[in-house]
RNA sequence: GCGCCCAUAGCUCAGCUGGAUAGAGCGUUGGACUACGAAUCCAAAGGUCGCAGGUUCGAAUCCUGCUGGGCGCGCCA
């Protein structure tokens, strides 16, 4: 209706322009906002404001002459007041909003969704965390971000693809390898030190040890130490990321492919990638004999190695590769989500990107903030290399996936995030989560209800929708009707949290009308009408949940 | 030293591309179940939007400077 009523005022603009009340050269974007204040209207245009610096007229004689060309040929403007400095005011027929309600009928499970991005296809990265450890809860956070974000993407008709990047190629396995080695070695010889650093002393990297026992028994202990490190860092690597999959799964995050570094290596894509950029003239080489990108005409600090001086190729020089893959096979916009700690790789990666030839926007950078974990209010200790990290499954096992996943989103992902876990497991009125899935069970309560006393609730065109006219029921008709902004809202600033916020809003004002207001009365006729609306309230927190990922029970 | 992000109620945070009287949850205080689930609702108290300038019809939002906090600045990955 949004668009229904620029349309109007597009049109009248129109008109007022060939009839010569209004000389404008260039229409501005036209601004349509939901006042805070219910008494100034459904939707207040600033357009007259705007128009004023141009026009040269007070903005209030230009609202007058843009409200006096409008045609309301469907009758859906019940009046339009000018106010204030010139904003123009519309107020909507109330009956109006009862098209809504049989839009989201008609709509279901498809209410919210759009063609925004035209199935543009979308490639999104996201955790890609190393195969050296288990995932902790700072992965938790991106990998929710991410899949509630994909979700998002979809919703406004993107054709997404979830990648995770498997970094095995580069020291930090060969590091585990050998954290694997010892370990293995000291299961046959107590004796054999750990190294105080420049290690994984993490309690997995014994349980592989053991694993590896069981399977090959001692058969690595007279191998040559390189060659024997080679294989173990293979075997915990699949073992480790074998994990990770299992945490993912239980996340119901599903990824549509896993793509391995050392398979750009392999493919020699990274050889590739560079003589395309040396054709490109981007290359210089050092005295050392070091080959940089001319990152910095393209928006970067400084020019950026690609190649040491040893010869060996940088990290830089494979993730350059990696994202000219993504373009190759044909994706148009990449997002990557980052651990806010990597911001300043952002113009590293954008400029590498403009490098190869595209938009820099054709890659967005989702950062992602630190997650700290609260216990008895305090912080729970997390070093990397401590050992002692809590795991992302053990705060699952903790919380569960809804409490886990809802708390992630309900901030915006780029500011720090406390992870308060008494206050993720209490079951009551303090967590959050609950207060919009109650509303659901609650919703589905009532239905229970309707039905043992034999009321059913027909079709929408015989829904005497007229009977909803309560101030109450009006506004939750036009907050319904706002969802898809929101969802396409979220989607193009890619902010997930938006939807969590909605959704606590609805949630609201659902308990506010349902303790104020009977549902199921004596007046049959009633009743069916306010079952049907709330059936669509239903539907609308169903799918705003099934976009972040969480669940809508039954019962609660 | 340079760069990025943040600073909003006692606490944790929203505030949509500048819009009208700055919002929510928690906490505090006081109310509401013989009717559809009280995991709920209603009400009150609580703010110099870090500080100082600037841009304009209009600024929490944009620009500059300052203060305070986080994080980056490898031929590491």
């Amino acid at each position: 209706m949004k668009e229904t009523l620029t349309d109007l005022l597009n049109d009248s603009l129109d008109r007022a322009c060939r009839d010569g009340s209004l000389a404008v050269k260039t229409v501005p974007p036209i601004q349509l906002d939901v006042p805070k204040d219910a008494s100034f209207g459904d939707f207040a245009t600033n357009l007259a404001m705007v128009l004023s610096g141009t026009v040269k007229r007070p903005p209030r004689e230009i609202a007058k002459t843009l409200i006096d060309h409008i045609s309301d040929l469907d009758g859906i403007i019940a009046r339009c007041e000018i106010a204030g400095p010139g904003f123009i005011n519309f107020y909507l027929r109330e009956d109006y909003w009862l098209r809504t309600l049989k839009e989201i009928d008609a709509a279901g499970e498809a209410y919210g969704r759009s063609n925004l991005g035209k199935g543009r296809r979308v490639l999104i990265e996201f955790v890609s965390a190393n195969p050296t450890g288990p995932l902790h809860i700072g992965h938790g956070r991106g990998a929710v971000v991410g899949d509630a974000l994909a979700r998002l993407l979809e919703a406004a008709g993107f054709a997404v693809h979830r990648e995770f990047y498997v970094n095995d190629a580069g020291r930090q396995l060969r590091t585990l390898g050998c954290s694997v080695w010892i370990r293995y070695r000291q299961l046959f010889d107590g004796s054999v030190p750990f190294p105080d650093e420049d290690g994984y002393p993490g309690e997995y990297v014994i349980d592989i040890a053991k694993a590896l026992q069981r399977r090959d028994a001692d058969q690595y202990l007279g191998m040559d130490e390189a060659e024997a490190v080679e294989r173990l860092s293979e075997f915990a690597a699949e073992r480790i990321l074998a994990g990770i999959r299992a945490d993912l799964d239980r996340m119901e995050i599903r990824f549509d492919s896993f793509f391995s570094e050392k398979a750009l290596y392999r493919d020699e894509k990274v050889q590739a990638c560079i003589a395309e950029l040396d054709a490109k003239a981007l290359l210089f080489r050092e005295e050392n004999g070091a080959l940089l990108l001319r990152t910095s005409t393209l928006g970067d600090d400084k020019d950026r190695v690609l190649i040491k001086g040893d010869g060996d190729p940088t990290y830089f020089a494979s993730d350059i590769a990696y994202h000219r893959d993504k373009f190759a096979r044909g994706f148009e916009q990449l997002v990557n989500l980052w651990g806010a700690d990597h911001h300043g790789y952002v113009p590293r990666m954008k400029s590498a990107v403009q490098a190869l030839g595209h938009d820099a926007d054709a890659l967005r950078v989702v950062l992602i903030q630190m997650v700290n974990l609260l216990r008895d209010g305090k912080p729970v200790r997390m070093g990397k290399r401590s050992g002692e990290f809590v795991t992302l499954s053990e705060v699952l096992d903790e919380v569960g996936n809804d409490v886990a996943r809802y708390f992630f989103l309900l901030r915006r992902s780029d500011s720090h995030l406390d992870f308060d876990l008494d206050l993720a497991k209490t079951q009551s009125n303090e967590n959050p989560v609950y207060y919009v899935q109650y509303a659901h069970a609650r919703i589905c309560s009532v239905f229970r209800q309707a039905e043992e006393r034999g009321l059913s609730v027909p079709a929408a065109e015989d829904v005497t929708m007229e009977r909803l006219a309560l101030p109450e029921e009006i506004d939750l008709m036009k907050y319904l009707a706002t969802f898809p902004e929101v969802v396409e809202g979220a989607a193009m600033a890619m902010e997930p949290h938006r939807i969590p916020f909605y959704l606590q809003e609805l949630a609201t004002r659902l308990h506010a009308y349902y303790f104020k207001h009977r549902i199921i009365s004596d007046d049959r006729e009633l009743s069916q009408a306010r079952l049907f609306l709330i059936g669509r309230v239903r539907t609308v927190i169903r799918n705003g949940l099934t976009l972040l990922g969480v669940s809508a029970p039954v019962t609660m």
